[in-house]
DNA sequence: ACTCCACAGGAAAATTGGGGTA
DNA sequence: TACCCCAATTTTCCTGTGGAGT
């Protein structure tokens, strides 16, 4: 009787379940079509898994690996293969290995990834806090319950660039000293092909003993790869080949990227189950194109601390009232008006001229510096996207829930001389 | 050739805030 | 509770810069 009652929950809880209880189309798991799976096959990427194996495979004996560097544009692979092959390694070594996967996009400091390290090594003892201890100890710590662990040890660090990036050379140095002090390895991911230029001689050396490349795939390859996620989990002739041919292309047009072709193929499949309709169809993945971005839009600025967000609005709005002077001075001026308006003590235009960037980097906003000779050099920044779409995904923060509209400064330094400038021309 | 605007962005100092210790 | 350590964040101070004006 019970099981009745939690299967029924499941079904009307899950919504993938319902699907796959109410729908002829669907046959499998659904799972198989998000991109963050990792299946056992990977299509067109075999030598590039068979690389790694072999360096890696030294480990099975008792060896020590060299450090490994994966190039390659994102959505190429790199993360699900490497995933892929430490989990066939811990298997063939029955689990005798940490294998410690870190995005260096979130964990962007020497001290916070070490003690990511330390707490993903699980010897049985207490967390290590994110906050508050001297460097020397946590290395101290780090290299103790390595030992005691008794295992190999692989770290994979992903977005590497980003690390050296925000802290230097050094923070690497750390990691590298690391592996040479206890029995672990590095594997470094990078989409940036200069990366490895940027590193210091000494850091260069320890960490590019081997490196594998992924180059991105084309449309035909990025088609065999959305058959065979499909494969086994919806029915053949439920989706048009127009739109996995189209889902192909927009990813193959994305410099190669086996993630939004996946993506988009999934977001099609979920809405026109949705819908009940009976047919997948080219229209459904241009639809879900459109709602992919804005999804990524508004999860990007949802996500963007407060001051991050006073300088988005800021840009908007005073883009909104003159687009042709949306420079520096004037965003951070506007910028304070909707800081004091919201209580909050604005920060400096030095901070906020390093806010902008990461907004620029984000893809949120675009800037270029431009020099009006005598009336000085400073950046023109334009939002990129919809104005009010942005707006009303900032406003969604409680913080500015009573934001009536700060006043629009338009009386900057470089405004008077800039205007008198053109008035001159003219 | 030289000046000077309005910043960009590097470097170093100062502040912030968790955590430990007495 | 007072006080010290630490890394992270932000400010202060600074030098650098492209090109119109003179």
């Amino acid at each position: 009787m019970g099981y009745i009652a939690i299967y029924y929950l499941m079904i009307m809880d899950n919504p993938f379940l319902k699907y796959s209880k109410n729908n002829d189309y669907v046959i499998g798991d659904l799972k198989k079509l998000s991109s963050s799976y990792i299946p056992d096959t990977f299509p067109h990427r075999e030598n590039q898994i068979n690389s790694i194996a072999k360096i890696l495979g030294s480990i099975i004996n008792g060896g020590i690996a060299s450090n490994i560097l994966l190039y390659g544009k994102s959505g190429s692979g790199k993360t699900s293969s490497i995933i892929h092959v430490t989990n066939m390694l811990s298997e063939a070594v029955s689990g005798k290995l940490n294998s410690i996967y870190i995005n260096c996009q979130i964990y962007d400091s020497q001290y916070s990834i070490l003690v990511y390290i330390i707490n993903s090594i699980n010897v049985g003892e207490p967390q290590i806090p994110a906050l508050g201890l001297p460097m020397d100890r946590i290395y101290f710590e780090l290299i103790r319950r390595l030992k005691k662990s008794n295992k190999y040890t692989i770290i994979i660090l992903d977005e590497i660039d980003k690390l050296i990036q925000k802290s230097g050379s050094d923070a690497l140095y750390v990691n590298l000293k690391i592996v040479a002090d206890s029995n672990s390895s590095i594997i470094g991911i990078t989409n940036e092909a200069s990366f490895i230029n940027r590193l210091d001689a000494r850091v260069q050396s320890r960490l590019n003993q081997e490196s594998v490349i992924f180059p991105p795939y084309n449309a035909i390859e990025l088609k065999d790869i959305l058959n065979f996620r499909i494969d086994g989990v919806i029915k053949r002739g439920f989706i048009d080949d127009s739109a996995i041919n189209l889902c192909a292309a927009l990813g193959a047009q994305e410099h190669g990227d086996a993630r939004k072709s996946i993506d988009l193929l999934r977001i099609a499949i979920d809405s026109v189950l949705r819908e009940q309709k009976n047919k997948v169809t080219a229209d459904d993945v241009f639809h879900a194109r459109d709602k992919f971005e804005m999804n990524i839009l508004k999860e990007s600025i949802k996500t963007l601390p407060i001051h991050s967000k006073m300088v988005l609005l800021s840009v908007s709005l005073t883009q909104e009232t003159d687009t042709e002077l949306t420079v520096t001075g004037e965003i951070y001026e506007n910028y304070k008006n909707i800081s004091l308006e919201l209580g909050f003590q604005p920060l400096t235009m030095r901070r906020i001229s390093d806010l902008l960037n990461d907004l620029e980097d984000l893809g949120l906003i675009s800037t270029n510096t431009r020099s009006l000779g005598r009336y000085g050099r400073t950046k023109f920044i334009k939002v990129m996207g919809s104005i009010e779409n942005i707006k009303s995904y900032i406003m969604e923060d409680s913080e500015f829930s009573n934001f009536q509209g700060s006043k629009i400064v338009k009386q900057t330094k470089l405004r008077t001389n800039f205007d008198e400038y053109f008035d001159y021309k003219e």
